[in-house]
DNA sequence: GAGTGGTCTAGACCACACT
DNA sequence: GTGTGGTCTAGACCACTCC
């Protein structure tokens, strides 16, 4: 053994752990602390590698499994980037409706309501990892495709975690939702749980989906989750599927 | 350049293809032609890099994404094998059912009836990928979970694929039918497509469901696809969400 | 102990993007 | 042209499984 053996010093958690998890773990603190906000590049991948004193082959390793969890985004030429949440993005990852014909498509979202009250939902309470009787922030949408009515969604968040979230800032909001969680809250949603079941549209949702109460419709109960599968929306869409259909494919092509 | 410079003949379809992508392309095609049937062990990568003439990093690439795909199945120390359709698989890729509180469970299944005919439906039809009025076999089954009936299926295959493919043979079956497909008719499902809407259950449904016509429920109709994207098998279930849901999570977990 | 996949290294060269 | 990620090589050693 060489004498001056080279010392890297580990987390006590990353016993045994191979070294590509740990450089894996690193790169995620810089990405939810802060160090590298959404849309920065990374160094480049000689120099990280480097800087980590890992060979590039490990750090590339590392790389590999954030870009598959959509955390990173490669672009040959160019750089590695921490990912933002853009109309693709969410068309892709997050919006599973689409028209029976296959045609997919950014909604036109309206805010039909909004609220900052005590929680009362137990199911939401539960989702969000909170108690009963805390602070949320629950607003309604209607999202319109092809100008139809056709998703009627009731979000909730903890009021602790999105401070200074109003019906004004909604209301004005460019992009998409996770776009705004994201840019003013900080919050990035890196993946989603989703249950769905059928069940007849009430007074209230038939009025804003414009169908008759009782039809048929999904409803979709969604869990967003940020770094460390901490939950931090939930979700109930409720979905008129006339016209519209819930897609998913089981298993990624190549 | 050294005189001898080695030599591998490149399929033409190659030509700027990686090599890794031709490596992949020449493990499937041997899967897919029956040389690697499942359940069997790959030769070692060692041997295979060396019999492919490429790197063993190279190798491990192909691998790496056939594993990917459920394609193949790496265990370590044990060795890879092309992967089989067993319950577990069935539950975890292509089962989205579960109860309310998260109970995942094998169905049991019962065959309420069988036909071998003539397609009429158009959009089984264009699902398969074949003409209307071709041969195919149609079935249907009753899923039950913890005792209770939860899902009806209609299932359709194109009976040229299955020929032999009997009421007998598929009420003797012991394991899942993706399991029977690929033993006995060497059709191996690698990925499906759902289209899922709520409608409400007809008087056929309801009964074999044991609920009340008119009750919301899911509609899902799968594309179970083999190799090269072809369509193997067309699926309508009806689920009775009452208890149970349909569950998808959005963007794997690492 | 022998054989397997899993990790890690240290380089080389290619393809692509921007300037 | 310069810098980036993408591919490929050729080894070494570790961890696991089975005999």
């Amino acid at each position: 053994m060489p004498a001056a053996a080279s010392f890297r010093p580990i987390a006590p958690e990353a016993a045994g752990m191979p070294l590509y998890r740990v450089v894996k773990r690193a790169l995620l603190r810089a990405i939810e602390g802060g160090e590298l906000p959404p849309g920065e590049a990374l160094p480049a991948e000689a120099a990280l590698a480097g800087a980590f004193g890992v060979a590039i082959g490990t750090l590339r390793h590392a790389v590999d499994e954030l870009v598959a969890e959509h955390i990173l985004v490669r672009r040959q030429g160019r750089g590695t980037y921490v990912a933002t949440h853009d109309a693709d993005r969410f068309l892709f990852q997050f919006f599973h409706v689409e028209r029976s014909d296959g045609l997919r498509e950014v909604p036109q979202v309206e805010l039909l309501g909004f609220a900052r009250e005590r929680l009362e939902d137990e199911a939401a309470a539960a989702a969000l990892g909170i108690a009963v009787g805390e602070m949320v922030v629950r607003f309604e949408n209607r999202l319109r495709l092809q100008g139809r009515p056709v998703v009627h969604d009731l979000i909730t968040v903890p009021a602790l975690l999105f401070k200074g979230l109003t019906e004004k800032r909604l209301r004005e909001r460019p992009g998409t939702i996770y776009q705004l969680w994201q840019t003013e809250y900080g919050i990035t949603v890196v993946r989603a749980q989703e249950r769905v079941r059928a069940v007849a549209a009430d007074r209230g949702v038939a009025r804003v989906l414009g169908i008759t109460p009782g039809t048929p419709v999904l409803q979709v109960r969604r869990s967003a989750l940020t770094f460390g599968d901490k939950p931090v929306e939930h979700r109930v869409s409720t979905v008129h599927t006339a016209v519209h259909e819930y897609v998913q494919t089981l298993s990624r092509p190549a």
